[in-house]
DNA sequence: AATGAATGAGGTTTCATTCAT
DNA sequence: CATGAATGAAACCTCATTCAT
């Protein structure tokens, strides 16, 4: 471990390793949020030195899951430029891929709902909120080389609305199941993953055929 | 003020004064949890007092919760036992009424959903999940009257997603607004309310839809 | 159980009723001192009228360990009164049998020497040891009887003595042993019945042969 | 007040001022036992710090009776040897110096026991008796280069009668005028110290004679 | 006399953050 | 840059005692 990551290229060597240390030891523990020192040291650091890297725990947490949402969508982007056109389908395995099987993802995006409202700058949310809806926005436009969207909005509201009801239909079904789900070092529960499913194809059918509705 | 809530509806008039003053101080101070000094001189009383109410803080906040919910569910049950038929807009109107426009309803299932990972026993989590899946699925054998719905399942799955995508939209288009909103003392962003309109119809649509899809 | 102890002796009674609900749940739980609330219940009577009978906590348990004295020197008193002469052996049974076989003696005589020194009122530890000391001198004095004893006082002293050597011992041996021996169910800690023995022996061998000492 | 201790000796340093102004308290108002708040205070240092030398205040208490009684057994090992015989005048002159006239020895001796019972978690207490345990089996066994026991438990057993009477006498004898010696700023009791006097030659004389009488 | 709901002081402990080294 | 000891605010919860009924 450098004591002193000159450059910038070490910088954020030391914030992954304090994030991955973050959310390795969120599902060690799913039944507490770590506080800071155990995080630091399982970042192999001291206590204080994550106050040169994250201007507050709260800071910490919401890059955590900032990470959480950018690896999804730049899976998503990356998908969406290749050629061959995506189906429902398609989405849903990135869906579970990158979110619903990430351990950490939708509980942290939980808490950071709650968090963003307290403890949080105002300025902080609205760069995060921004650098969220830049890439939904960006995103939502490539969908529409894919699926038959009545305007390009309907892209975007597909994606904010599929994941609303990933992280909503969590709380209904997957928090209780939780302790269990990571007691049993098993997967996610069967019943969220079944009900999410059901849940997106509908939404995506209502929204796509709408468009055939009207033209009836 | 009386020494002795000697009856029984006396204690619940207490219970219920305490939850007002938790809702009552959460949307006068949205940037922080109330704690339960607050609350209890809130509602008038000591603050061993809140703990012959209450196990605990979490307890509290997860009643709070609840009688959320119920109200939710008690509105929904008597409109679905009168006679004329619902329609979409019933539903909407409903869940605005009695989630959207309940201040602290959201932020507050946020939270506890956050909460109930942690610092709440699995027996009260469990007894908790139980009476909600008790009204969600009376509540939705009920809806079945109303919607032509494949079987009695679809009608708990719509209730469920619908609640699922109130929530998770929230966190996406409530949250960052959220304290603006309070602060300014008006109504709830419409960004929110326009987007939830919009993806309950594409939801309800998909599910009502598929039926004659299968039809076709 | 009535409700009004209308004469002294039903009064008497309740506070005897208090008591033993105190020392059953001492022995129960050895591991805390129970609380009023507990006390009141295993006596059946509410919370608020225990302050009928005792001026406070403290009180209570002075009256307790108070007991536990009275019938030690009740016991030694009836023997030492009955013309047949005592030998050691007769007064470390009655010791055995009066005080370390009693659960709950040893360990509150423990708790009230850290209590008197705070909690209770100077008068209220006046009176207390005035009566003690009473009954120490009844004893100490018919005990001349019995043994050869230089004057009056050594027979008070040895009494003082060898309670002080009771006592002391079952901070060095009773206590690390005391939750082994509740949790086994068993009579007392054999090594402490035994050291005990020992030391009472080469005290009480100590005080008969000064005499003869002297003498030589 | 140096920000940081580094080195081991300046934690020890600390630790040792918490323990002093623990004591010094407890001597200025034995009417009650301090709170961690104002042992902290009283150290000059923060109340969270005290967390950092000693896991709970028990903790603390527990090792403050442990340097009472290993600044006992030092004092006695030095004694002991050197090559001079000691005498049963030395040993008393010994225990006075280092246990009835340290102030908050015997009080606080009485109130670890109570303690242990609960508390203290049992391995706490293990540790803590085997440590004593271990100083009183070195001390017994160099008693016998100096006094003619039977046998080398003798020395053991001696001492801990010895303790044991000090400490019980001491309820009997001290707790009662205890507020008031220290109220009125004098030294301890003279009855309690007579007392103990006369019990510890007693003991004494009826185990250093038993061997004669066994002879004879 | 009896009750037990209400009280609220009192105490312990945690932990995010700072800052002297 | 890095450290980690120190901080001290913050929060929870208990329970002996009171007193209106």
């Amino acid at each position: 471990m450098p004591r002193r990551p000159a450059t910038e290229e070490a910088r954020e060597e030391r914030r992954t390793a304090l994030l991955d240390a973050a959310m390795r030891l969120w599902v060690e523990h799913p039944e507490r949020v770590s506080n800071v020192s155990d995080v630091a040291r399982a970042a192999g650091i001291a206590k204080g030195t994550v106050y040169l890297y994250f201007k507050s725990k709260e800071d910490l947490l919401l890059a955590a899951h900032e990470r959480h949402v950018e690896a999804f969508f730049d899976a998503l982007l990356e998908r969406a430029q290749q050629p061959e056109r995506m189906t429902l389908d398609d989405m849903i395995a990135l869906t579970r891929h990158h979110i619903v099987e990430v351990p950490a993802f939708l509980p942290l995006a939980m808490l950071i709902s709650s968090l963003l409202d307290k403890s949080v700058t105002p300025e902080v949310v609205r760069a995060f909120e921004q650098r969220k809806s830049g890439r939904l926005n960006a995103a939502g436009a490539l969908l529409c080389r894919h699926f038959d969207f009545e305007n390009v909005t309907a892209g975007v509201r597909l994606l904010m609305q599929s994941y609303g009801l990933m992280l909503g239909l969590w709380q209904l079904l997957g928090s209780a199941c939780c302790s269990q789900i990571y007691a049993n070092g098993e997967a996610l529960s069967p019943d969220y993953l079944t009900e999410l499913d059901n849940a997106l194809r509908a939404l995506w059918r209502g929204t796509l055929n709408s468009k055939d509705d009207s033209h009836a």
